[in-house]
DNA sequence: ATTATCTATAGATCTATAGATAATGC
DNA sequence: ATTATCTATAGATCTATAGATAATGC
């Protein structure tokens, strides 16, 4: 049975397949330098059958992109137990940011690539989202308020709060080839370094806004 | 004279035309998007001539980039004035380093998708540079060390105080188009909203290493 | 003479489609 | 019958080069 479903997904299923391996290459190069042929050539079946499937490379890269951008968004913003306190909340958050970046280790560029080389597929896409990243942010904004009216953390954004834990977080991913580099670490030891990093991002932000508790 | 140098400039030096139309064009669109018709055309000449100058597309953006990405990592170094207290020399490398971040806003773009895209070409350019950091990290860490010991600033490594500063400074740029769509920036007013993040970037830096002077 | 520029084109992709054939579900 | 898969190919690029012509420096 199991192995049987194991069979459907492997050879039964093309058109997941052909997703699922397109989500590697995209990843890995990026929109332009992905060509269908690659793909088909990797999924074992001929190029013109991923235009059977999804008519174009933009329909078949929309796809994915969408659901993959969506999800990594909306994602940092679930881990809210309010009932912590906000030193609390926002290691929580940082926590949580990072393990889902380190399940998509390369999704942070698609995102970056994507959005700089074609801005205007991008907006259409942004667009569904700003209306949950905008309430998300006003919900965090109050915390931070009541947080400085207490007198427990300087003045500041939440805009420029989360700004600065998406930039920890984010960028030593994207720029993963060069830190590996200098560092000589292999791909598994610089997804450890970025693990053990979560602290040090920690630190940062909390140290960068606490007042009273360090 | 001064006309003429200009006139020198735009129409006489064709070569040094192709570079910096192909500089705009590969910042903006990355190596993959960009292609030498679209060189050609909006420098004015047909297509053959940059293939006559530099021989392929390849050599072409090599030298641009390892031009820009040499004086980019060095830029941030430079400005060591060993005389001031470590808090101001840590201030001095964020706003240096911002300042010239912002004179080249797209490079930070266009390095992380060449050594995303293309890691090979990459570590050639990268081996080129990582003596000197590695020698300016050392420097960077004898003095943390200090501050350490006296107890002025927590336990940290060279290394991720200054992962830290290139990623709050590196990543509002690379997010640059999401950030403009949220906030409903134009560019000019998105590149006064990154200058004035400097200050906002030093205090988590700083405070998320001092122990006393806050 | 030498250097710069152009025209024309070969050869390599790559995307997308048309139309044939094989597999599947009723 | 319908759906999935294949072969073959049109048409659009794009890079790079060969070879002709124009401009420049002596």
């Amino acid at each position: 049975m199991a192995n049987k479903r194991i069979i459907r997904e492997k050879s039964d299923n093309v058109e997941q397949m052909i997703l699922n391996i397109a989500e590697d290459i995209f990843l890995e190069k990026g929109y332009a330098m992905t060509s269908t042929t690659e793909i088909a050539k990797r999924v074992g079946c001929n190029q013109a059958l991923i235009h059977y499937y999804f008519r174009t490379k933009e329909r078949l890269f929309e796809k994915l992109f969408e659901k993959k951008f969506l999800s990594f968004v909306s994602a940092v913003f679930i881990s809210k137990e309010s009932s912590s306190s906000f030193k609390d909340i926002v290691r929580g958050i940082i926590m949580k940011h990072l393990e889902i970046i380190s399940e998509n280790p390369r999704l942070p560029f698609l995102i970056i690539n994507e959005m700089t080389t074609n801005p205007v597929r991008f907006h259409s896409i942004a667009e569904k989202i700003k209306e949950t990243v905008g309430t998300l942010l006003m919900g965090l904004d109050s915390e931070i308020k009541t947080e400085i009216s207490a007198g427990r953390i300087r003045e500041i954004t939440a805009f420029d709060l989360f700004l600065n834990i998406l930039s920890l977080n984010i960028f030593m991913f994207v720029a993963q080839p060069l830190i590996s580099h200098v560092k000589g670490f292999t791909y598994a030891e610089f997804m450890k370094f970025a693990k053990n990093r979560g602290e040090e991002v920690f630190c940062t932000v909390w140290g960068g806004i606490a007042l009273t508790d360090k």
